[in-house]
DNA sequence: CTCGGTATGATAGTAACACTATCATAAACG
DNA sequence: CGTTTATGATAGTGTTACTATCATACCGAG
């Protein structure tokens, strides 16, 4: 249950079992939902994204799919939450033996920034596609009037987590520096708005042109990171 | 036209015109719609607002209100872009005589934290509702499947000037700083965010005991913003 | 004062959306 | 063998997001 040595071995992901209704991991309907739902949501965007469009695509029916999620937000909630979970579990794996925290954070916002290669072994789920809708969709998830219930409700935490995690590291890098949280919060935001705005409005962002937006996004944030750091 | 001297004269906000159909600001049913569309997404939130519950409140119909804005998402495009306008003409207002750069980004940064203390006579608007929808929706303007067209049609213009405008100060500060656009559309994403977060997920900021959250939020950007500018 | 445009209101209608309910059925499990 | 359990099929409801049409009230030009 807790590690999986096997490359092979299915990635179990334990999520708040509020997120659902009935669990997507647990059934052929339910795996179907989750990545198809992706790939959709990826082609036309979440507005556009109803559970109809989704139940004629899988050919199942809409009912159906009311079965494992109240509504479209919460399956939102679920994907990025199931995204977070991913990427805390990809940095714990790849940074574990490293015993140099500033080497660790770097390492971090690596992986943070090429989100995209999740192994697509790990679930049937398109990972490109998945990082996308993180990129694109994931403010909406906590943006609603009942930001406060949902919280309570735990479905955050998958992100919280994560966030502390990194925040840890960083207080081990500088004990002192004041801001920990804050300094993790908006990394992990910029990093999806950067993305965002290379792609869409680049007016914000200093492209260059021989790189990548990846790389100029983790360039800047691993410069920004240290610089507030010492 | 041009400029109006005298305090009592109404602040005349020009917007690209393709964010509305009829200018709201000519006619009274337009101020009205405006006025009252920010205390009602205020209250009930962007999602859960509709042109009919607007119409029913300012005892207009529906009909009426969408020959002013072709959908609500326009009507948010337009009034955060107002916003942005504003918080130009007061970053204008209250900097054009301050000569050394650091002194004026540092001043901007005041203006962006507390964005709220919209001067009620700007106009009838309610500058503290309009501020808290800047921070729960803005975001809601470009996470769309139609960022590349609106952005196209200049909707997003008053942002960009914004943040052309500070990014210009950066420049100013530090010449050789390869990102002043990215640390600029950080800087603005991440005051929203930080307030966010500091009123909803708490845990993914450093909130002190006797400091307020602008106050924190300040203190943080100003930190991060000059220590990544030397 | 009349004429013509312009802004608004009143009313109706439509297709899609966001569900909820009920009943049938087939597989899986004990 | 009987009973859960998951799914499908179908129907229905209230709301949303518009669009269309027509009436009316006002306002400025001739």
């Amino acid at each position: 249950m807790e590690t999986h040595p096997f490359a092979n071995t299915h990635l179990r992901i334990e999520l708040n079992e509020r997120l659902y209704l009935r669990d997507p991991q647990q059934t052929d309907l339910g795996r179907r939902l989750m990545a198809e739902s992706i790939k959709l949501i990826d082609e036309i965007g979440f507005e556009q994204f109803t559970f109809k469009r989704l139940a004629i695509r899988i050919e199942s029916t809409e009912a159906s799919l009311y079965r494992y999620f109240e509504n479209k937000h919460r399956l939102l909630v679920y994907l990025v939450s199931w995204y977070w979970a991913w990427l805390s579990y990809q940095i714990r794996f790849h940074t574990h033996n490293v015993p140099n925290p500033a080497e660790r954070l770097r390492l971090m916002l690596r992986i943070l920034t090429r989100g995209h290669q999740c192994d697509a072994a790990t679930m049937q789920v398109d990972g490109a596609a998945l990082y996308r809708i993180v990129v694109n969709e994931a403010s909406k998830a906590y943006l609603t009037k009942d930001v406060d219930q949902d919280n309570q409700a735990g479905l955050f935490r998958e992100y919280k987590r994560l966030a502390a995690g990194i925040a840890a590291v960083v207080s081990e890098i500088n004990p002192t520096y004041p801001y920990p949280h804050m300094l993790v919060s908006t990394l992990l935001e910029a990093t999806r708005k950067q993305l965002f705005f290379a792609q869409h409005l680049p007016s914000l962002t200093n492209s260059a042109e021989q790189k990548t937006a990846e790389e100029t996004v983790y360039a800047f944030l691993e410069n920004l990171v240290f610089k507030a750091l010492t």
